[in-house]
DNA sequence: CGGAAACTTGAAACCTTTCAAGAGTCGTGG
DNA sequence: CCACGACTCTTGAAAGGTTTCAAGTTTCCG
């Protein structure tokens, strides 16, 4: 039955790999599992569908499982933002805290998520202590990943490509993949749109870092072969 | 007596004319009162001074009273960024939520502030309904003001330069002061590093738009000549 | 008043974009 | 299973905007 495998399917936070990353990280044991019983686990969408969109109202926080997403926000124009790619572990929503949601949350590939209801947060906030505290605390993380892309805003292209190469590398690491092979379920439109370059430029760049033998790439898989070389270039050029 | 005057000057949260965007917003009566209790009120501190540090502990969540600060950040390299710029009831310090600052907060001028200290934050949530709430919903916005300058680096000068100057006035409105004519107290650098552009660049874009008649700009006062013509430059060209 | 700092201006260099065209990849259908 | 078409990606050349370098001017402040 369907409704079996859902249910063997579901996981408690306290089972999940992602803990210490995700919500549960600073909680009791206990509050972990009040926790447990309010997050809707296991949700499952495909590349494309939407978590939230741009104008809802705020719907929760969610938390990747598997597979990655993308934030963008339309601007006043009609064009599109990529704001950030979000890999298993992570969180989302924040955008949405007063009120309405800011950004839309896209399927990269399919995705397994979470999601810790809007209804819920302030009683379980109220019950479960120091979760106040974590979900500042993410907030903050979050928004520090924002301001660090303000100022990668001002590298060279070069430099982008090399320390988004490298900030998802570190990210996935810290997550247990490979830091050094992965998929980027992106378009070249999409990664230049996110580092604000235009998409020929993407394809020289990503050409130049292949001749230096700093990367390599076959279609969306990557494969970093050069990681001091890599960071000279995010940093010193 | 010096003591006297102190007292003078103290203002509760109640009777400040901020109240409406700053913490207070969304709170009842009573739990404003309680807030003004705890919140430390008409500190002081001139151009230059540090209101907190990049690294140091997480201090609190300030609010401006009058004058201006900005917040910086010094990557890796030493190089200083400015992240944005600070109005009078305007809030900051939601970059050290997560337990140290990421930024730095300097005086631009004389500014008078107020401080929510660290301590005292989770006790007053738990006695103040709607406080937890309420400081989601600043750091939300802190958060989409992030990544509305994200967006904003996407811009040519010319744009970056006319959004800059709507987006001062427009917050200048919204606190009371004139909208068409304010002080920048801003050096061209800083406006450079804060854009993104070169000082030199910045130089012939205020030309640019002071000779369109659009603006006019005597040292560090601005003036607004030509709200929609710097609209449409914003945004069409 | 004099010196330091901030700002402006011009010209050349540089990087990225734009435009244009060709090559490669993927999925569908005959 | 190959062919076709759509789409994505790559490549080259020219155009464009911003930076850099260099020098001069203005402003500020002791």
């Amino acid at each position: 039955m369907v409704k079996d495998i859902l249910y063997d399917l579901k996981i408690s936070c306290s089972h999940c790999n992602l803990g210490d990353m995700c919500i549960p990280r600073g909680l009791s044991q206990q509050g972990v599992n009040t926790l447990s019983g309010v997050v809707k686990q296991k949700l499952i969408l495909h590349q494309d569908d939407f978590i939230y969109r741009q104008g809802d109202d705020f719907k929760g926080i969610f938390a990747i499982q598997s597979g990655m997403a993308k934030l963008i926000t339309d601007d006043l124009t009609g064009n599109e933002h990529i704001l950030s790619i979000l890999l298993p572990g992570e969180l989302l929503g924040f955008d949405g805290l007063n009120d309405t949601h800011s950004c839309s949350a896209i399927a990269l590939n399919t995705v397994h998520f979470c999601e810790l209801p809007k209804d819920r947060i302030d009683d379980l906030c109220r019950q479960v202590p120091n979760l106040t505290r974590e979900l500042f605390r993410h907030s903050s993380d979050i928004l520090k990943e924002s301001q660090a892309r303000v100022i990668n805003t001002k590298l060279s292209g070069e430099q982008k490509m090399a320390a988004f190469l490298l900030d998802l590398s570190k990210r996935l690491k810290q997550r247990g993949f490979s830091e050094s092979e992965f998929r980027l379920p992106l378009t070249r439109n999409e990664i230049g749109n996110h580092l604000g370059l235009a998409i020929e430029t993407v394809s020289r760049l990503l050409k130049q870092l292949q001749q230096k033998k700093v990367v390599a790439i076959q279609q969306k898989e990557v494969q970093i072969l050069d990681f001091p070389e890599l960071k000279r270039i995010a940093v010193d050029d």
